[in-house]
RNA sequence: GGGCUGUUAGCUCAGCCGGUUAGAGCACUGCGUUCACAUCGCAGGGGUCGCUGGUUCGAAUCCAGCACAGCCCACCA
């Protein structure tokens, strides 16, 4: 990104900040408004040979406020991917927008509309007592109320949206895609429409699919009802005995089913019996679904209200009987259980057959319902004509297309659930009897029942096309809502014309969602994609798992959802996405404790301090920042070790993190850069960038090295806490240029890796552990702190000659080398000894017990070395070992000799 | 019924291809307010990596079985 941008002026807020404490709530707003401003979140022109990064966010269901799942996904992995694409200097498109929710939306408008006014009958033509019209009225005033609050919430998280692009699902322009989609689908015989078995709703009035009916455990009476012969039969001959939890369906039955290879029944098949109370005669029928270990192996064949028994009957052809309406209650073909309700017919039902001497026996199963996934209520299995989508044909080019690499899911591990359920797949139900959703583009002719299907782009129809008449009526249903949002790749883009945006931005490369949709959403999105365009929605999609709160699923119907705009107005939006991804692995379901949050919230106020400190140091040196602040000041002779040392370090954070975010690993990202800024930059370098603590006349170079250091950083901290991260950032660029000249760090370079001095930081490496040894030398023997010890160091030490004063800066020490009278604690073959008045029992103590330990791992590496080890493993681990048993049996000489003195 | 995942410190979790004394955050203990930060610093305590076998020079890591916990799919009346 060398390429001119024209530099738009930060906010004042922004560069004035400089509070002791980050306070995200004083410059946040202003920053993500002139990002946005600045069309930072746009990608620039079209450019020959690039390479854009695409996404498109999951559109989330405008039904109320965002909670942990959508910060998750939204302000966590997602923000960071396109921060970091954007970074690498490719276009990036992160395109937002928000999703009807159909039968959710419309059940929270409903009882929002019952909590206000009373809960209203519905009929044909009314809903909660509202017309057609004035209900999507109110549907449509919710969707204004909190589609924006939604999209303000996006910007609290920092989600860098290209809000030039945002679409909703039920927009003019996306309702004609969707009619033209379906009209497609139809011309091209992927939809039909036929009376087949769906799930319904009692509750909602409407029919779902598959995979919004869940199971539930209940408790239910399961009667045992015998079935008479219709015919004499010869003695001896069983009597069919059939158990059911729904007696009220009997009258309904049309065949008894029975294993074709169960010896009990095999003599029996064709056979027929008399339905109870219907006085029906059935067949006795043959069918591989009915298990023969239950109840007495013979199954009651209910076509119009079970959903097995419905397939059975089309296999034998029997006739479908529908006894119970939409309402709940019996039909007239229920005949003497005509106008109950289903409960009372079914106790009604019950009284029947123990009357007739034909109700064997009662008991009480648990056995597993469905239920709507939506409200709860069981499903009621009825025999509707409904408009229905051939799956098969569009999920084989789907599978192929994640079988053969073009789409990669990550973790790899739900590729198989992915397969699974593509390969079972059934025809899916799309119509809806609700109102809030997109209109189905057919209409009946009523006087010769003719389909109507307009033209792809053409008019409502006026007229039947067969018998022109022109009493046409339109299909009253909606379509299921997961049937746009699977165009929403290619929808947003503008198909089915061929827009600039389309030819450059499908196939997108990052699909990030939840789990928990793989199938209602990106399976259904490759089937389109691939359909409508000829290719793949995406390259890449990468799932998460749930956010937990304590250990159950977040869900509106526990009342538990959290909602992260308090969070962001307690914590800030940077803290709530540092502590929403770091330490989670790839597809792992994760709990957002309030201690996470907290260690989020510090970890953003260290570098905030970090930074504060850096920008001091620089305006306490006028002139130090020669030169482009971004590039690495190791030609400065002035430089010390400690300054080599974390620019060293710094370079292998480069390379490091960006491995990390390549391989999708955020969460070690994270906690990786946590480590880093935190453990090594803060607790080290910072100590001795203070001028107290460094040779006289190398304060300028101090100031580069944090400079360069801190620009570092903020750019690898940038994609997941960029609000901090740009604050600051501005504050520096303003003291010194970059070499880039970025006016942001949203679109500032991602830093590449420069040389490392990695025999420097093996040095440090040892100073640090040194360091660490006198100090815990030191609290052994309750010398305060702030008293100058002195420190003989022999041994191994040669090599931290020239780091005396840096050991002693981090110590409070003076550093002497050679032997000394106090007994030593060794470190990585450094003898260690403080000259402190000698304390001969406790430091017999302690030698006695650095020995049991130094001799404990020196037989460990004999016994290693002395076994086939030395043989058979890779000569270079033998080597590190070797090498480990010289130091060790060096330290275990010395305290020996140490201990024999004291004696 | 089929499939998948987890079991590591008091708590929440990392630990990719097997290789030092198994890590982090929080909590806990002791010490410390000299001007980046008390939303702080320093030093510490704490784990036979669910169990049992196997492969290997070597297993938290790979394999098998088992025990718990959880999830997904499925037509159990």
């Amino acid at each position: 990104m060398t390429e001119t941008i024209s530099a738009p002026k930060a906010p004042h807020a922004v560069l004035r900040y400089s509070g002791k404490t980050f306070q995200p709530s004083a410059v946040e707003t202003f920053l993500y408004d002139w990002w946005e401003a600045s069309g930072f979140f746009t990608p620039p022109p079209d450019r020959a040979g690039e390479k854009p990064f695409v996404m498109m966010l999951p559109l989330p269901n405008v039904t109320g406020d965002l909670h942990l799942g959508h910060a998750l996904s939204f302000g966590g992995y997602e923000d960071l991917m396109a921060r970091w694409h954007r970074m690498r200097g490719e276009p990036t498109l992160w395109l937002p927008g928000s999703d009807h929710a159909g039968i959710i939306a419309q059940i929270v408008v409903e009882q929002e509309l019952a909590k206000e006014y009373g809960r209203k009958t519905s009929d044909e033509d009314t809903r909660d007592g509202l017309t057609r019209d004035q209900f999507l009225a109110e549907m449509w005033r919710w969707m204004e109320h909190y589609k924006p609050r939604i999209y303000r919430q996006l910007r609290m998280l920092g989600c860098s949206l290209d809000w030039t692009r945002v679409h909703f699902t039920m927009d003019p322009d996306m309702q004609r895609r969707v009619r033209i989609h379906f009209i497609r689908l139809y011309k091209g015989g992927h939809l039909y429409r036929a009376d087949r078995i769906v799930h319904w709703c009692l509750t909602c009035q409407t029919t779902y699919s598959d995979i919004e009916s869940k199971h539930v455990e209940r408790v239910d009476a399961l009667s045992y009802v015998r079935y008479p012969w219709a015919d004499p039969m010869p003695p001896g001959t069983p009597d069919v005995i059939v158990a059911t939890t729904r007696p009220e369906t009997i009258v309904a039955d049309t065949a008894v089913a029975v294993h074709p290879a169960d010896q009990r029944w095999r003599a029996l098949i064709g056979r027929e019996v008399l339905v109870p109370v219907a006085e029906r005669r059935v067949p006795i029928i043959a069918d591989e679904a009915v298990d023969p270990a239950f109840g007495t192996g013979a199954l009651k064949v209910t076509p119009g209200h079970d959903a097995t028994d419905f397939e059975i009957g089309q296999r034998h052809g029997l006739a479908v009987l529908s006894v119970i309406d939409t309402r709940g209650r019996m039909t007239p073909a229920a005949g003497v259980l005509a106008g109950l309700d289903r409960d009372a017919a079914r106790a009604a039902m019950v009284e029947r057959l123990r009357a007739a001497g034909l109700l064997v026996k009662e008991e009480q199963i648990t056995h597993a319902v469905g239920v709507h996934d939506r409200c709860g209520t069981i499903d009621e299995p009825l025999v509707l004509k409904q408009w229905w989508l051939r799956m098969a044909p569009l999920a084989a080019p789907a599978i192929a297309a994640v079988r053969d690499g073009r789409t990669r899911i990550v973790p790899r591990k739900f590729e198989k659930m992915y397969f699974q359920w593509l390969e079972s797949i059934r025809d899916w139900n799309v119509s809806r009897q609700i109102w809030w959703g997109h209109s189905i583009p057919v209409w009946y002719c009523r006087d010769c029942d003719e389909i109507v299907v307009p033209d792809e782009d053409g008019p409502d129809p006026t007229e039947c096309p067969r018998c022109r008449s022109h009493d046409l009526r339109h299909d009253p249903d909606v379509l299921d809502t997961w049937f746009s949002s699977a165009l929403w790749p290619h929808s947003t883009l503008g198909w089915p014309e061929r827009t600039a945006d389309l030819a450059r931005f499908y196939p997108g490369s990052v699909l990030e969602t939840g789990y928990d949709i793989l199938f209602f959403w990106v399976a259904r999105m490759m089937m389109m994609g691939i359909h409508n365009m000829g290719d793949v929605p995406f390259r890449v999609v990468y799932l998460h798992g749930l956010v937990r709160t304590g250990t159950e699923k977040m869900s509106k119907s526990k009342g538990n959802v959290v909602s992260p705009v308090g969070i962001v107005e307690e914590h800030g939006a940077d803290a709530l996405r540092f502590a929403l991804v770091s330490g989670v692995s790839a597809g792992a379901d994760s709990q957002l404790a309030e201690g996470k949050l907290e260690n989020g919230r510090h970890f953003v106020n260290k570098l905030w301090n970090i930074g504060r400190f850096t920008l001091a140091r620089i305006d306490a040196r006028p002139g130090a920042l020669r030169g482009a602040i971004d590039r690495s000041p190791t030609d400065d002779p002035a430089l010390t070790d400690a300054d080599r040392w974390i620019i060293s370090r710094t370079e292998a954070a480069v390379t490091e993190l960006t491995r990390l975010i390549e391989s999708y690993l955020f969460g070690e990202y994270a906690t990786a850069l946590q480590q880093f800024v935190w453990g090594e930059l803060a607790d080290f370098y910072v100590e001795l960038a203070k001028p107290a603590r460094r040779p006289a006349g190398s304060e300028d170079a101090a100031a580069r090295t944090l400079a360069y250091v801190l620009d570092r950083v903020l750019r690898l901290a940038h994609p997941i806490i960029p609000f901090v991260t740009d604050t600051l950032a501005l504050q520096l660029w303003e003291r010194g240029a970059t070499a880039d000249g970025a006016p942001s760090l949203v679109v500032a370079p991602w830093p590449q890796a420069g040389a490392r001095d990695e025999a420097l930081e093996d040095r440090f490496g040892t100073v640090i552990d040194v360091v660490r040894a006198i100090r815990s030398r030191r609290q052994e023997a309750a010398i305060q702190p702030s008293i100058r010890l002195t420190v003989a160091l022999g041994g191994d030490a040669d090599p931290l000659r020239s780091c005396e004063a840096l050991i002693g800066a981090l110590a409070n020490a003076d550093i002497r080398f050679g032997g000394g009278e106090a007994a030593p604690t060794i470190v990585r073959g450094v003898e260690i000894r403080l000259a402190i008045p000698r304390d001969a029992a406790a430091e017999r103590g302690r030698l006695e017990r650095d020995l049991g330990e130094a001799r404990a791992l020196l037989e460990r590496s004999r016994t290693l070395l002395g076994s086939t080890f030395a043989a058979k493993a890779p000569a270079p681990v033998v080597e590190k070992e070797r090498e480990r048993l010289t130091e060790r049996e060096a330290a275990v000489a010395t305290l020996e000799a140490e201990l024999a003195k004291t004696g």
